[in-house]
RNA sequence: GCCCCCAUCGUCUAGGGGCCUAGGACAUCGCCCUCUCACGGCGAAGGCACCGGUUCGAAUCCGGUUGGGGGUGCCA
């Protein structure tokens, strides 16, 4: 079981799942599925006054709605856990002990403020800013007058005075690092917590995590864990830092740039294969052809070898017209469980839908299916098919029902259509046929008053397909509603 | 300030010395289909940041410049 893939995602819940993060664990997830390898999810909820539990809620629903399942985990358990770090306190406290012990940590008095100021000379001088060792020899009368000033000590690393640390990572290859650029950087905060840089390499190694894929912003705090790892005795674990995602205008992407919550997404009609399929080719690409990918051929064809280098900007319209893609490869049965609950919200449908009902709702679905780009889209499309309260679009009044003959033509398609025995294609075109001699017009000529009469916009599916399901009872309503509506614009 | 990463069409990318007069996708524009809008089909425009090397030959290798991003916290 040695040697065995574990890779792991590790959000802090502050919030929600942002598509970075999701990105992130994406990567994680397709690299571990494709490698038969472990995915552990675990909750970095040390900084107690940011974390919350409804913000771990919302992290795993948006997980589970994007279909990626970890292994060992929240809800999950595993035999490396508690999976949640606030659950683990003693254990890093332990481990602290263990570099108090060989000389590698030591408590350090100073306040913040001497610290920014120290930072600020540095800076000044233009040397690199660390920590000026002030507090690393202090006798323990020292010590005893600091605490009797009723200041807390925190717990700084000793780090490595010199020679340089290596990182080895499998996307930018070995980046080197001079080891003064690593600092006697706090471990132990003063209020007895762990900070980030120490609780993610004990976890790590003990969790057994054998490729560290994070987002690369991480790169520069590596050399800082390499020499925990070391000091500690652990196996240094492979890494792999992926390409940050940005916003058009290359900042890093975030809540001002738009939505960035992939339940948000999901509320506004994109389904999980689009945002999988898209996420995955942000920062991945496969050959020069391809651009659609199912989930089994991504997980097939991922490897962190093609994952680039350079920052991705984040482009909504693309994903839109992916989430395109997606919605019109639904069989009827799969888009009509995906509009439900937009139509439930609408009121178009109720919380039970007869039979008939879900019918016409699935035909109505078929003529939108290719129209719509998110799921909410179906809203203000479909309308006109469950109410009839629509608005008339004022543009389309004027320039199409504006018209001197636009009365006669809906009076004339009222009595025509009255007679027919049937409200279809086959039945309805030599209608219009008859018209357009009868008027002069081109089929548009009849049509688009027609489609504005019915819908009350300029845009809908084709005129049959409209005819058809909305049946010659609301046909006629219609019809005559529109043209009391001109009378009375006269 | 110091350190690290990155650099191909507007965007995501293919490309890893000659197959490149640089390929694909989104977006844009045009044409076709057509009752509108989509979908679909066809086509156009659009890029190797710059300067030096290395080489018979550079988008590809090296160095520098510029630009972008990240880190530098008792946040994660």
């Amino acid at each position: 079981m040695k040697n065995k893939i574990r890779v792991r995602f590790a959000p802090s819940p502050t919030g929600y799942l942002h598509v970075g993060g999701a990105r992130t664990a994406l990567f994680n997830w397709l690299f571990a599925r494709g490698q038969e390898g472990v995915f552990v999810l675990r909750i970095e909820d040390t900084d107690l006054a940011r974390s919350s539990e409804e913000a771990t809620r919302v992290i795993l629903s948006a997980l589970k709605f994007l279909g990626l399942d970890w292994d060992e985990g929240p809800e999950k358990g595993g035999p490396f856990g508690p999976y949640f770090q606030s659950e683990r306190l003693e254990i890093y406290k332990q481990y602290a002990q263990k570099l108090k012990d060989k000389g590698r940590a030591y408590e350090c008095f100073c306040t913040p403020e001497e610290l920014a100021a120290s930072r600020k000379e540095q800076s000044k001088r233009g040397e690199p800013t660390r920590y000026d060792h002030r507090c690393l020899h202090l006798s323990s009368e020292e010590k005893e007058a600091f605490r009797a000033e009723g200041r807390r000590p925190a717990l700084r690393f000793k780090a490595e005075e010199e020679g340089e640390t290596e990182v080895r990572d499998l996307i930018r290859g070995k980046v080197v690092f001079d080891s003064r650029q690593v600092d006697d950087f706090v471990i132990y905060k003063s209020d007895g917590t762990p900070t980030y840089n120490f609780a993610v390499v004990v976890d790590d190694a003990l969790m057994e995590i054998s490729h560290v894929i994070r987002g690369e912003d991480h790169l520069s705090n590596t050399p800082k864990q390499i020499q925990l790892y070391k000091a500690l005795g652990f196996e240094v674990p492979l890494f792999a830092h992926i390409p940050m995602i940005l916003g058009p205008d290359k900042a890093l992407l975030s809540k001002r740039h738009g939505a960035t919550s992939v339940l948000q997404f999901s509320e506004e009609g994109y389904l999980p294969q689009a945002m999988i399929n898209y996420l995955a080719l942000l920062g991945w690409g496969y050959d020069d052809s391809q651009t659609i990918f199912s989930i089994p051929e991504l997980v097939q064809k991922f490897t962190l070898e093609r994952v680039s280098r350079n920052p991705a900007v984040f482009d909504l319209q693309k994903l839109e017209w992916m989430n395109g893609v997606y919605i019109r490869e639904l069989s009827s049965d799969q888009l009509y469980r995906a509009a439900l609950p937009f139509w439930q919200k609408a009121g178009f449908l109720a919380e039970e839908v007869a039979a008939e009902e879900r019918e016409y709702a699935i035909k109505v679905l078929k003529e939108l299916q290719s129209r719509i780009r998110l799921l909410k889209d179906l809203i203000p499309h479909a309308y006109y098919f469950f109410r009839d309260d629509y608005e008339y679009d004022q543009a389309a009044v004027e320039k199409i029902l504006g018209g001197p003959q636009a009365e006669a033509i809906l009076n004339y398609i009222y009595e025509a259509l009255s007679a027919l025995p049937k409200l279809d294609e086959e039945h309805v075109r030599p209608l219009f046929k008859a018209g357009q001699k009868k008027f002069g017009v081109k089929m548009g000529g009849l049509i688009q008053p027609l489609r504005v009469a019915l819908t009350g916009t300029r845009v809908s599916p084709g005129i049959y397909e409209v005819l058809e399901l909305l049946g010659r009872e609301r046909v006629k309503n219609r019809i005559k509603r529109t043209l009391e509506l001109l009378q009375e614009r006269k």
